[in-house]
DNA sequence: ATACTGACTAGAA
DNA sequence: CTTCTAGCCAGTA
């Protein structure tokens, strides 16, 4: 497993209650160039790997989207994981997207690649 | 080793 | 406005 992959799961770890954050954020946070798709990549392994207690519920596409409901097993779980930390869900779409939309840039010290 | 498949996204057509 | 395309790279067959 590459490394970024653990630095991926400790940035969605830090994605507070009631907010969600995109793929593409987390990839620019970590500074992966077009790197969305890697991140959603590492999100697919969380399932067989030893991180369980991460919210990756709470990350989305760009659109609020929920792009990756289809891996918690119901059709409907994801979007209650989120309901249940007040954020409105619509269509399988956060509807105030903007509001609880959280930026790992914006709210967490620089990422530096050699911890990893 | 080659081919194909994605929890993506920005930009082109 | 709506598709389509390329870039991304680890797993799997």
């Amino acid at each position: 497993m590459k490394s970024y992959y653990y630095a991926v799961y400790e940035v969605t770890r830090r994605i507070p209650h009631g907010k969600v954050t995109s793929y593409g954020a987390i990839a620019k946070y970590l500074g992966l160039k077009s790197g969305a798709r890697m991140v959603g990549y590492a999100l697919t392994t969380l399932n067989q790997s030893p991180f369980h207690g991460i919210p990756a519920h709470r990350v989305v596409n760009r659109n609020g989207l929920l792009t990756g409901k289809v891996h918690f097993g119901s059709p409907t779980r994801m979007a209650d994981l989120l309901r249940s930390e007040g954020i409105t869900i619509e269509n399988d779409q956060v509807l105030n997207f903007q509001e609880v939309f959280w930026d790992p840039s914006e709210h967490l010290p620089p990422f530096i690649p050699t911890e990893y």
